[in-house]
DNA sequence: GCACTCACG
DNA sequence: ACGTACGTGAGTGCG
């Protein structure tokens, strides 16, 4: 049996524009509307296995609707010059790919379709039509099936005449008489004003037809009859307008448009013209032009799972040295407070799924004791997070070999669709559902049936083992594979460790500091109304804005985009003015100190153990570092000893231990050193003098003893400046002089350190040239606009460029530490334990009788962790709180 | 859900 | 000329 798809080329490439990030290859040529074109084309190749397809393009600018509408389509944004000039890579790729493409002079792709579906209906036969143009629907009848594609080009919804009735109770005939009425923006197509989806089915479902509605207004009343009388021509012409015309004079035959399946030799070099590795992986195709591997559509794999129950668990049992992946579905942000809903296991053949009461049951112990045995490796997605909620149901997890989320987040680590879901797409897996279509987000959250479960479970499973293999040939393509098995799976674990551990947090001695400071609080509020003559919403910057640039008309400094800025840097600049501004930022500071801290953090005291139990992410930050959260503790006040006095609360917790605190001095800038091999950096950190004084030396072209407080402030803010990446506006911004002194500042600085100077030059030549970045350990970062014609956001990732393998090597540098440091305290036995790190910090516990080898060895790990060409440097400091540790 | 503000490295 | 310093998370107000 025949299988059309027809393809609306115009429309799936804008949408795939818009709705995909601004990817470009090497040469900056954008690809992104190419890229999601292709993708969606691909997975329908999958799914449905058309025996004919075809692309329609619209042709030229006049069609005959202009001819009854000159407005028709005016006003519309011209297409940005970032997709048109993506239209010839997509019909040239089409052709690599051995897929028909038309276009016809004077009409429209949605005319060309029309009218090949309406030769389709009378020959009999099924044809698929894809677009996102809600008038398509009006070519849908027993044999066309309407593809609508929505959210992006990422689902597709079908619709025929009966999935029409159901959402808008109309026939495909009527969705015309839908838009004459509603008329379209987007196309300039008028309508009637005033009568939008809602009205217009009202009259629909009344009249039937336009014509109808427009000659029997007699049956109307009131603004309505009104509105319909006055614009009833407009309204038969919008729907002229709307009609797809059937009649193209098309010398095509269905032959051209015949497809079975990609032209194996010419696909891959098409793909690789565009850069498109990951789709030729996923489609195993040979790039040299000899045939490869056929590109067979892959059959999305039926499922057959096993439902388990507690008799069910023998034969789970008897299978569990075949299982291959596993898949633990958990609900809730918060890992350490997660509810488990089930285990899915899957083996070459089958697949399991054991409900979490099930799991939890006397006959799961072969399972559970699997589920802990370290020895056997492990596969799936986050299982760091898995581990956790785990946990927490007192179920031991070990053995994590190798996690496709942490994989996808080192093949890059700015995807923002980091779900399986997201991955099967990307990939080009078999379709996978996405977790909030399954079940719901939010409020609306709720496990759905267990059939529906299960399945849903299984597939999982089957994309985890999927992905696996295309995930490790690009790791190793990128040279990632020791990045990948050394150093992130294993801290995956020992991050694990660190949260479940947890801080004791001292739950009395904070709540008496948040009575100190609400005293605090108090009076400052009552001394603001007073002074203010009125009270008001002190949290509210925009009533704060009123009263102080209208009622006290004190000068604006900066605005944002909603009105006046009133941030603690405007406020420091209109303290001499009003008494009013110091109580101001009092306020702030300590109520910033009150709810996020000690109202935040007693939030967060688990009742369990009296601790708080952070959560690191390890799959978030674009350089590689690691977020916190749940509470963050990675951002506890330190600058002012106001909020400093907050570290007094977190303890040991046994009697008698001791806070171990070790962090890297000027870790960043040692890099910066180590990478540009900066002759003049490099010989500072030999000789460990501090940096601030010695660029302050070599900038000013002073004496130690002549560097005043002020010229090491300044050389401080360019060694800042240096590892951000960067500009004199910044540098300006930052120490408050003029654009032009900033500019001085840089010049004189690469003057002296021409080292730095060559790296940051290299550096953005090669990101230009490559498309990413890399850390020393070879984690990258790709930056799609560092060839934007746009300055801002060109400029933006000419700074990343710099910053990140500066940024990201400090983190590969830390993380390190942190895996030798965890073997290090295993092989010595030591009782001393890994809490915290915070960027260049590891916190410890540390008995009594361990201190003194404590101090010793972290240092002596932390320092070693990495060998460059200057030395690491790391300081060590202890006591009875993080407060003292310092 | 976004804007603003502010805590950290 | 353009106008942001790099990387994060959390609390509050407001539509």
């Amino acid at each position: 049996m025949d299988k059309l798809i027809l393809i609306d080329g115009n429309n799936i490439i804008y949408r795939a524009f818009f709705a995909m990030p601004p990817l470009t290859n090497a040469s900056g040529q954008q690809t992104n509307a190419v890229y999601g074109f292709t993708t969606m084309l691909l997975r329908l190749i999958e799914e449905h296995k058309p025996t004919h397809m075809m692309v329609a393009f619209d042709a030229g600018k006049e069609t005959f609707r202009h001819a009854d509408f000159q407005e028709y389509k005016g006003g519309r944004q011209k297409t940005p010059p970032e997709l048109s000039g993506q239209f010839p890579l997509l019909k040239e790729l089409l052709k690599g790919l051995g897929v028909s493409q038309f276009e016809i002079g004077g009409y429209e792709a949605d005319d060309i379709i029309g009218t090949i579906t309406r030769q389709a209906d009378e020959a009999g036969r099924k044809v698929m039509v894809v677009s996102g143009d809600k008038d398509m629907l009006q070519l849908a009848s027993e044999h066309t099936t309407i593809a609508m594609v929505r959210k992006g080009v990422t689902e597709i919804e079908y619709y025929g005449p009966e999935q029409i009735k159901e959402r808008y109770n109309l026939t495909p005939d009527q969705i015309i008489d839908l838009k004459g009425l509603m008329g379209d923006a987007s196309d300039n197509i008028p309508g009637v004003p005033g009568v939008g989806e809602k009205t217009a089915l009202k009259l629909l479902h009344e009249f039937g037809s336009v014509e109808a509605v427009v000659s029997r207004t007699d049956e109307l009343k009131g603004k309505m009859k009104e509105k319909i009388e006055e614009h009833a021509d407009s309204a038969i012409l919008s729907k002229k307008l709307a009609t797809i015309f059937r009649e193209v004079p098309l010398e095509q035959s269905l032959d051209e448009m015949a497809f079975t399946g990609l032209n194996e030799e010419t696909a891959g070099p098409a793909l690789a013209k565009l850069e498109f590795k990951s789709l030729i992986e996923r489609l195993n195709l040979s790039t040299s032009g000899a045939a490869g591997d056929a590109a067979e559509s892959k059959p999305q794999a039926k499922i057959d799972v096993t439902l388990v129950d507690a008799t069910g668990i023998a034969e789970v049992a008897d299978h569990l040295a075949q299982v291959t992946v596993l898949h633990v579905e958990t609900h809730g942000d918060n890992p350490h407070h997660a509810d488990v809903i089930g285990l899915a296991l899957a083996t070459e053949e089958r697949q399991y799924f054991i409900p979490f009461d099930v799991l939890k049951s006397e006959e799961a112990e072969p399972v559970r004791a699997w589920l802990a045995d370290s020895e056997i490796p492990k596969r799936g997605y986050d299982l760091h997070r898995i581990d956790l909620a785990l946990h927490w149901q007192d179920i031991a997890f070990a053995g994590a070999a190798f996690d496709v989320h942490l994989a996808a987040y080192l093949l890059d680590p700015t995807e923002s669709n980091q779900t399986l879901s997201g991955l099967a797409s990307k990939y080009g897996l078999a379709y996978l559902q996405a977790d909030e279509d399954v079940f719901g987000k939010g409020a609306k959250y709720k496990v759905p049936e267990v059939e529906k479960l299960s399945e849903h479970m299984a597939r999982k499973c089957l994309a985890v083992s999927e992905l696996v293999p295309v995930q490790e040939k690009e790791l190793a393509a990128n040279g990632m594979l020791p990045l990948f098995h050394d150093l992130e799976m294993p801290l995956s674990r020992i991050l694990a460790d660190m949260e479940k551990q947890g801080i004791a947090v001292n739950a009395e001695d904070l709540k008496e500091l948040g009575r100190e400071f609400e005293g605090q609080i108090e009076k400052l509020v009552q001394e603001i109304y007073e002074i203010a003559g009125t009270e008001f919403n002190l949290n509210s910057p925009k009533q704060l804005g009123e009263i102080l640039f209208v009622k006290l008309e004190l000068p604006v400094i900066k605005k944002t985009k909603t009105g006046y800025s009133t941030d603690a840097e405007v406020l420091e600049k209109l303290a001499p003015y009003h008494d009013i501004v110091r109580l101001i930022l009092q306020y702030r500071t300590l109520a910033k100190l009150q709810s996020t801290y000690v109202e935040g953090l007693l939030k967060e005291i688990s009742s369990v153990t009296g601790k708080v139990h952070t959560y690191y992410r390890q799959t978030i930050a674009a350089t590689g570092r690691l977020s916190s959260q749940y509470p963050n503790l990675q951002n506890i006040p330190i600058r002012l000893e106001e909020g400093r006095k907050l570290r007094k609360v977190f303890v040991p917790s046994e009697p008698g231990w001791s806070i171990l605190a070790a962090d890297y001095s000027q870790i960043e800038l040692r890099v910066l050193a180590h990478i540009s091999d900066d002759e003049r950096l490099k010989e500072a950190f030999v000789h460990d003098m501090d940096i601030h004084t010695k660029t302050a030396m070599d900038v000013f072209g002073v004496g130690m003893d002549e560097v005043d407080s002020n010229m090491r402030r300044s050389a401080k803010a360019v060694n800042f400046g240096i590892v951000y990446g960067i500009s004199d506006y910044g540098l300006s911004q930052n120490l408050n002089i003029t654009r032009k002194e900033a500019a001085a500042f840089i010049d004189q600085y690469f003057e002296v350190f021409q080292g730095v100077r060559r790296y940051m030059d290299v550096i953005v030549k090669q990101a230009k040239q490559d498309g990413y970045v890399k850390t020393l350990l070879e984690r990258r970062r790709y930056l799609p606009e560092i060839n934007a014609s746009n300055f801002n956001l060109r400029s933006f990732a000419e700074r990343t460029a710099m910053n990140t393998p500066i940024q990201g090597t400090a983190a590969d540098i830390i993380k390190l530490a942190m895996v030798q440091m965890d073997k290090a305290l295993h092989e010595r036995q030591l009782k001393s334990r890994m809490l915290l790190q915070v960027h260049d910090e590891l916190v410890f516990e540390v008995p009594e009788d361990e201190l003194e080898v404590m101090k010793e060895l972290v240092p002596d790990v932390m320092s070693q962790a990495l060998k460059l060409s200057v030395p690491l440097k790391s300081e060590v400091s202890y006591g009875e709180n993080w407060y003292e540790a310092k």
